[in-house]
RNA sequence: GCGCCCGUAGCUCAAUCGGAUAGAGCAACAGCCUUCUAAGCUGUAGGUUAGUGGUUCGAUUCCACUCGGGCGUACCA
C-alpha cells in the first residue's frame, strides 16, 4: 500500500516540484474513520509555501493519477491531512505473496550483502546468569535475529575475562570452600562469593582430588575449575533460550597477540596519551569527552578501556559493517571512552551501535529482591526459565522497550503465567492449526480465486494489519527495538481472534470458506514468522 | 554536584524519527459457548501524559527549569 502511494506521489512530484522539497511519508492514522494511510505532506509544506495547508492538499491530490481498482477514496481531512482509501480486492491481494512464500514473508534485502556482529551476555565466569543478565541475553539475540531478517549476515559474540582480580577472588573463593569441606577453619571474607555454587564447585574437587590440593594457589586449578563449570553452566543456560553464540572471545587473547601493546603504541605515536603519576592516561578531554582517564594503572596492568579498544579494533579488522554491543545500564559511563579511543585511531566510531538496556527489577511478594553475583540473594536465568518457560522469559524481555526500567513480578510471572500474552498469540497460532487440521475433512483448500469475498471488516482489518509486517520487521530492526514486534503481534492476533469470532470458514459457502481459509494459512504464517523472530515456540496445540 | 535513562488508566506497559478523539493487557463491572479450541469475543468504567514555562498550524514526543525514581560518575569490569 505504502509502496503504491510512495509511485503515485513521485510521477506527481513531475508536475508539483514542492513535493520534492520534503520527505513524503504515510502513517497509518489510528481512528479507521481517517483513511488506510494518511500523508501530512500539505501541513508540512504550509510554511515554505506561505499558502493554507487544505489549499495545498488539494492541489496535490488533483495532481495524483491513481487506479480506481487500487484507491477506493480519498479525502482531505482535518487539518490538510490527505487520507486514502483502498479497495477490498487490493488488500486482499497482500496474502498471495505469503501463501507463495510462508517463511520468508517479512524478510527483505534491505542490508544484504552486509556484515553485523552483534556482542552480547559477556558476563564473566564468575557465577551463573541472572535475570539481569536475561534481559540483555534475550533482546541481543532477538536483535541479531532481526538484524538476519533484513539481509545482514550475523555472528554472535560473547567477550569474556578469565583473568584479573575477580576471577582470582574466584578462585579464593572454591579454595576456602574446599580448606572448609575438609574440615579446615577459615575466615570466609565477606566480599568473596557467597554462593552456594561455590561450595559445589569445592565439592566436586573434593570428590576428584580428595586433599591433594591443599597447598594449591587460587589462580590455578581453583580458578580453572571454576571457570570451567560456571561457564558450562552458562552456556547451558543461554541454549534453554535457544541462545548460541558463535565466538567467544577470550580477553586474555588481546594480550597474548600482543594487541594491547599496539594500540598502547599508536596512542603513544599520535601524541594522545602521557604520562602522569606513573600512570598512562589518554587524552580524552582532547577527543571531546569529560576528562583524561587512566588508560595503564601504575602497576602497570591496563584499564578496562585499552583492552575494550583493542577488543573493537579487532572487530572492525573482521570486516563488520555493523558492531551492537549490548550493555547495562550500569556500564553507561564506559562507552564514550572507548568509542572516543576508536575514533581517535580513525576507525569510524559510527558503525559501532550501543544498546543500553535499563535495570530489571525483581519483585517477589511485593518485596524487591536485590541482585547480586557475589551475595547470594539473587534469582538466577535458570531458576527463572524453571518457573515460567523459556518462551514467557524470552517474550516478557522482548516486549518492552530497552529504555525503560522493567519490573519483573515473580509472583505474578508464575501465578498468572496462563496469562501471559505470550499465551494470547500462541494460542491464535494453535486454534489456526487446529482449523487446517480439520478443514482436511471438508475438501477445502486454501484459495486466492475469490479474494474479493473478502470483505467483512474483521476480514479486512486482519488483512490490512498483515499488509504491515514487514515494515514493523524493517524498522524494528533499524531501531534495534524489540518490543515493536510483540506489538505487532498483539494486535495481529487479536484481529485474527476477531476474524474468527465472526467469520465462519466451516459451514460458509465453498468459495468464501477456502478465501477465508487463506486468510487463516497467511495469518499463521506471519504469527510464525513473528514468533520465530522473538525466539517463542508457535505451538499447533494447545 | 555532573552524565545517561525513566515518570502515561488502580497495576504492567504502548503510542508509527511532531500528527487528527493518548491505546492495549491485567484487575473491576455487565454480557456471549447444542456449530472451526471460551487460553477467545462484545460492552462499561478508568487520564490535567509528574509539574511549570517555551518552540508551532499541532507536543506524550522537541527545549529549559522544578519534583520524584534507577544507573553511573575508579589507577573495578
Amino acid at each position: 500500500m505504502k509502496n503504491y502511494l510512495a509511485e503515485i506521489f513521485n510521477e506527481a512530484s513531475n508536475k508539483l516540484a514542492y513535493l520534492k522539497n520534503i520527505k513524503i511519508t504515510f502513517d497509518i492514522p489510528k481512528n479507521e474513520s481517517q483513511g488506510d494511510l494518511s500523508s501530512n505532506a500539505a501541513l508540512l509544506l504550509s510554511k515554505q509555501l506561505k499558502k493554507p495547508p487544505r489549499k495545498i492538499a488539494e492541489e496535490i491530490l488533483s495532481s495524483l493519477v491513481f487506479d480506481k481498482d487500487i484507491i477506493k477514496n480519498t479525502e482531505i481531512a482535518g487539518p490538510g491531512f490527505i487520507n486514502f482509501y483502498f479497495t477490498p480486492i487490493f488488500i486482499a491481494q497482500i496474502i498471495k505473496p505469503i501463501l507463495t512464500n510462508p517463511r520468508s514473508y517479512g524478510k527483505s534485502v534491505k542490508y544484504n550483502g552486509k556484515k553485523a556482529n552483534v556482542e552480547f551476555v559477556s558476563a564473566n565466569p564468575t557465577g551463573p546468569l541472572t535475570v539481569g543478565h536475561g534481559r540483555n541475553a534475550v533482546v541481543g539475540d532477538t536483535i541479531a535475529n532481526l538484524l538476519g531478517w533484513v539481509g545482514y549476515e550475523v555472528d554472535r559474540e560473547y567477550y569474556f575475562n578469565n583473568a584479573g582480580r575477580q576471577m582470582r577472588i574466584l578462585g579464593d573463593s572454591v579454595r576456602i570452600r574446599y580448606l572448609e569441606l575438609l574440615g579446615n577453619k577459615v575466615d570466609f571474607p565477606e566480599d568473596y562469593y557467597q554462593g552456594e555454587y561455590i561450595t559445589e564447585i569445592a565439592r566436586k574437587l573434593v570428590s576428584d582430588y580428595g586433599d591433594k590440593l591443599l597447598e594449591e594457589k587460587p589462580e590455578g586449578i581453583f580458578k580453572d575449575k571454576a571457570e570451567q563449570e560456571i561457564f558450562v553452566e552458562i552456556k547451558n543456560t543461554l541454549q534453554r533460550l535457544g541462545i548460541i553464540h558463535k565466538i567467544f572471545f577470550n580477553e586474555n587473547s588481546l594480550y597474548e597477540e600482543g594487541k594491547i601493546v599496539e594500540v598502547l603504541d599508536e596512542f603513544k605515536n599520535k601524541d594522545l596519551s602521557y604520562e602522569k603519576d606513573s600512570a598512562v592516561w589518554l587524552k580524552l578531554a582532547q577527543l571531546g569527552n569529560d576528562q583524561d582517564k587512566v588508560i595503564v594503572k601504575a602497576t602497570g596492568e591496563p584499564t578496562y578501556r585499552l583492552p575494550d579498544i583493542a577488543y573493537h579494533i579487532t572487530k572492525f579488522k573482521r570486516n563488520y559493517d555493523l558492531m551492537i554491543d549490548i550493555f547495562g545500564s550500569d556500564h553507561n559511563a564506559t562507552y564514550p571512552d572507548v568509542l572516543a579511543g576508536l575514533k581517535a585511531l580513525s576507525y569510524d566510531d559510527s558503525k559501532v551501535k550501543v544498546l543500553i538496556h535499563q535495570f530489571v527489577t525483581i519483585t517477589e511478594n511485593g518485596e524487591i529482591v536485590k541482585m547480586s553475583t557475589r551475595k547470594a540473594n539473587y534469582v538466577t536465568l535458570d531458576q527463572l526459565v524453571d518457573d515460567v518457560g523459556a518462551d514467557v522469559v524470552r517474550y516478557f524481555f522482548n516486549m518492552r522497550n530497552i529504555s525503560s526500567h522493567m519490573n519483573f513480578d515473580l509472583t505474578l510471572a508464575r501465578k498468572q503465567s496462563e496469562e501471559n500474552p505470550v499465551f494470547y498469540l500462541q494460542y491464535a497460532h494453535a486454534r489456526i492449526s487446529s482449523i487446517i487440521k480439520m478443514v482436511e475433512n471438508e475438501k477445502l483448500q486454501p484459495s486466492t480465486d475469490n479474494l474479493n469475498l473478502l470483505t467483512a471488516n474483521e476480514e479486512q482489518l486482519l488483512l490490512k494489519k498483515l499488509h504491515q509486517f514487514e515494515n514493523e520487521v524493517l524498522l524494528s530492526a533499524e531501531f534495534y527495538e524489540t518490543h515493536r514486534i510483540c506489538v505487532y503481534l498483539e494486535e495481529l492476533a487479536a484481529a485474527f481472534h476477531k476474524f474468527y469470532t465472526f467469520c465462519r470458514i466451516i459451514g460458509s459457502e465453498k468459495n468464501l470458506a477456502e478465501a477465508r481459509l487463506a486468510l487463516a494459512v497467511s495469518t499463521r504464517a506471519v504469527i510464525k514468522n513473528g514468533l520465530m523472530i522473538l525466539g517463542v515456540s508457535a505451538p499447533e496445540k494447545m
